[in-house]
RNA sequence: GGGGAGAUACUCAAGCGGCCAACGAGGGCAGACUGUAAAUCUGCUGACUACGUCUUCGCAGGUUCGAAUCCUGCUCUCCCCA
């Protein structure tokens, strides 16, 4: 993944961010108390040297967001550039080969996101080949060795769309693979909020507690609250950088569009709770001059303020859950985060 | 002094007798964005007592059923030659 924030200084970054920028826009959080990255446990203990860890997807993102320029076959997925029209075939044994030749510590498996609204009929046949290929991946593991000299994660992902007897099944099979951690895919592709934490609900339930479960592509700051009270303990998602390139901002207090005439004259800091340094060194009327300028730069504050949000969210959310005040603390920041300034 | 070109909404710029409240671009105002191809995409942008009405295309007259479009005069701008 191509990382976002560049030309800035890393001397100017906390450590947090620039951890953040190593890892490309994906950001990655262990939310749980024995789960803690700094702190490996549980089913993470095998990789001590997760200190920095490095997360690769497979490309079955891509399979679905890129749906105009591909094919895909049972043997694989036959992309076709936009660039110079070239092919290209990507495998669950090429997903794996690549991810192995980057380094990444936790690499996923090559699947199919199929698309909201998914009819019945496609989505059982979808998810029976994502499980198919899901053991060519497993097989691929164990037929290839890391190469520089660490562990790598294999970890699966399940599928369903939105039907319950779809994703318990999924969910039951990706769990019976006994894996280092779990991930949960194919949702946040448009479908209603009340349907992403029923089937989030209804899979944390059967995945096993004692190991990550990862929820793939979620997701707003609300989103992510509700999630993690779900059980998920690991996120990604582009909503921070993307929307922060479109002057979206998110604080503790709501949803800010910078570009709005209303912080035309508004000289106070960019976010007066923010955890970096763009928040208190830049005012709003000024970053919504550079945007408006189309100063990169303005991009620049922005993604790095929204990243900042994020891991303060989670780490808050972490700090909320060891002292037990989780829940009160979750259902009052919701409206505020939804809130739009 | 002589010759030529032009003045259109915030800006640039189409239109050259009815299909024009007026193409398009920029700007402005808002919205979207969820395992990143995309610093991207979408809508609105004369005024209103709004499925209708009213005032606009330098200014003033005129021709015509009807003009931003044709004619006359005026004002201003630009280019070329002396």
């Amino acid at each position: 993944t191509a990382g976002t924030v560049k030309g800035v200084h890393q001397h100017e970054i906390d450590k947090d961010i620039e951890a953040q920028i190593i890892l490309g826009n994906t950001y990655h959080l262990f939310l749980r108390p024995g789960l803690d990255v700094l702190e490996p446990a549980g089913g993470l203990h095998k990789f001590m040297n997760w200190d920095k860890p490095i997360l690769t997807d497979s490309g079955g993102y891509q399979v679905y967001s890129l749906s105009g320029a591909r094919k895909i076959k049972e043997e694989g997925v036959t992309f076709q550039s936009h660039i110079d029209g070239s092919y290209h075939f990507f495998s669950p044994e090429r997903a794996i080969d690549i991810q192995r030749s980057i380094g990444a510590d936790i690499i996923m498996a090559f699947d199919e996101c199929t698309p909201y609204p998914c009819d019945y009929n496609y989505a059982k046949r979808s998810m029976h080949m994502t499980h198919r290929w899901l053991k060519r991946c497993f097989t691929q593991m164990e037929n290839t060795a890391p190469k520089y000299g660490h562990e790598q994660a294999l970890f699966p992902i399940v599928q369903g769309s939105v039907y319950n007897d779809l994703r318990t099944e999924s969910a039951e099979t990706i769990a019976s693979h006994d894996a280092i951690g779990n991930a949960i895919g194919g949702l946040s592709v448009g479908e209603p909020d009340d349907e992403l934490y029923a089937m989030t609900d209804l899979v944390c339930n059967i995945l096993p507690t004692e190991k990550p479960r990862y929820l793939m592509g979620v997701g707003t700051p609300a989103n992510i609250l509700e999630c993690i009270a779900l059980g998920v303990d690991m996120f990604d998602c582009v909503m921070p950088s993307r929307n922060a390139r479109h002057g979206m901002l998110f604080t503790s207090e709501g949803i800010i569009n910078i570009k709005n005439k209303k912080w035309e004259k508004d000289f106070s800091p960019l976010d007066p709770n923010g955890t970096s340094f763009v928040d208190s060194t830049y005012s709003k009327a000024y970053l919504r001059h550079l945007m408006r300028s189309k100063e990169h730069l303005a991009i620049q504050i922005a993604t790095i303020h929204n990243l900042a949000f994020y891991l303060w969210l989670v780490k808050e959310a972490r700090l909320r859950i060891k002292d037990g005040t989780f829940t009160t603390w979750k259902n009052q920041m919701v409206p505020k985060l939804v809130n739009r300034l």
